[in-house]
This record gives structure tokens, sequence and C-alpha cells, in this order.
DNA sequence: CTGCATCCCACTAGATACTG
DNA sequence: CAGTATCTAGTGGGATGCAG
């Protein structure tokens, strides 16, 4: 069978998943701890609230982040990895080695995704 | 290190050198064997010639595949794949191995990816 | 056959202001 | 604090026509 675009291909799929602009820097923070809204917004300072917002929620839509909101004054939201989106740390690794080996000037993240 | 989208990062590098639109199909045809530009123009009808014309000379910027042109009339164009795009297939196979697992309605593309 | 140049549209994502 | 709503600019990518 080939890679045919008509076809949910599951190397694509996998892709669209996980690499829109923002999602790999997310869930590498949320690998290591669970953080609040806020916090990411501090961590990622280029990020705008909406694009925030948007890649939370279609995290959480993909299974591999779970909302954990407190209804308290004033409310608090806890972002955590999932199983699945666990799953995905030796996909990142490999990510990861392969830039090591075959890129300039890059930044191994290795540190980050260690469990 | 974190992640920072300041630095460049080696997983976000890796994912721009290869996830464009067309490329994962573009380099999984390359994969087996070299072709022409007319057949992956061919075997992968959605795209346009500007898109083609604009990721192959992108893939062979980054050096994942090579430009072989026949100075014959009519002009023939082959396009091989490199050591360091081949390197690329075990983290095709992760990506497809994972889609597999944990996405619903996809197709495997191991036979494709296999050596 | 293998491209390049141009125009154009749709969508992404940033900026800003507002809300429970 | 944790979002939502709206507007807008920039970009990706398609269609078409021309060229070596």
């Amino acid at each position: 069978m080939r890679m045919d675009p008509k076809q949910r291909c599951a190397v694509i799929e996998t892709l669209k998943v996980f690499s829109a602009k923002w999602k790999p820097c997310i869930l590498s923070y949320l690998f290591t701890e669970s953080k609040r809204y806020g916090e990411l917004q501090r961590l990622i300072p280029n990020i705008s609230r909406k694009m925030l917002t948007q890649h939370l929620k279609e995290l959480c839509a993909d299974g591999l982040i779970e909302r954990k909101p407190f209804p308290t004054i004033p409310p608090k939201v806890e972002y955590v990895i999932s199983e699945k989106g666990k799953s995905l740390q030796p996909v990142f690794r490999v990510l990861n080695t392969w830039g090591v080996n075959n890129l300039d000037n890059v930044c191994s993240t290795e540190e980050m995704i260690a469990t």
C-alpha cells in the first residue's frame, strides 16, 4: 500500500495530531509535570492566548492531555499529560535524535523528554 | 534545557524538514525507488506542479534527496533518496507505529517504509 | 518533460478588547 | 485566572499560462 493522500495515512495523521506550531512545546512541558494555563503562557512567551487555548483544546480532544478544572475563586485549571500523550515520548526522542545527528545548530531536548 | 521556541529545537527543526504537506508522501515513494518528476505528479494526483517543484527543491536543499538531470531531449530528471533521507525511514516507522496503535481508521504504511 | 511566474483565495495565527 | 470574540495581516497552496 502506498501513502495515498486520499486515505488516512498513519504517518500523516500522527503528524497532524502533535506537530502544529506550538504543540510540541506544550507537550514537552507537560511531559515533566502538570501545568496551569497561566504557567504555560509564561513558559511560552510568544504564544497568544487564542493559540494556547486552541491547541490545548485540540490536544484534549485527541486525548493526549487532560483538563482538570478546580471550581475555586479565582478559577484554576491544570493540564495533565495522559497515557496516550506519554506514549509520544519515544516519538519525540526519535525526532530529537535525528535532528541532533542530521541538522546544524540545534539544541537537544533529551533531558526534557527523559522520563 | 527546555524546548524554547527562540532556540532551534531539534524536535521542531526535524519536523520542519519533512512534515510539510506533501513531503512525507514524496519521501515515501522515493524510499523504495527513484522517480521522475512526472511520475511523482501522476502518483500524487492532488499535488500541483508548483508545490511538487517547491517541495522537491526544499528536500534537495535539506539534503534528503538528490536531483539527477539528464540533458536529453526531451529533458529527464530523476529524484533519488540520499543517505540522509534514508535515515528518516526509522523515524517514519515510529510515526507509523504510533498512529496504528493510537488512532482510528488509519492505514499502516509499514510495507512501504520497509527497506 | 520539467519546470518558473503570476494571480488569487482560504485559512492560520497574531492583536486587541471583553467576560465569568 | 482562564478563557472568548472579533478583526486583520500574513502565509500556504491551488490554477493557469509561459519557457527551455
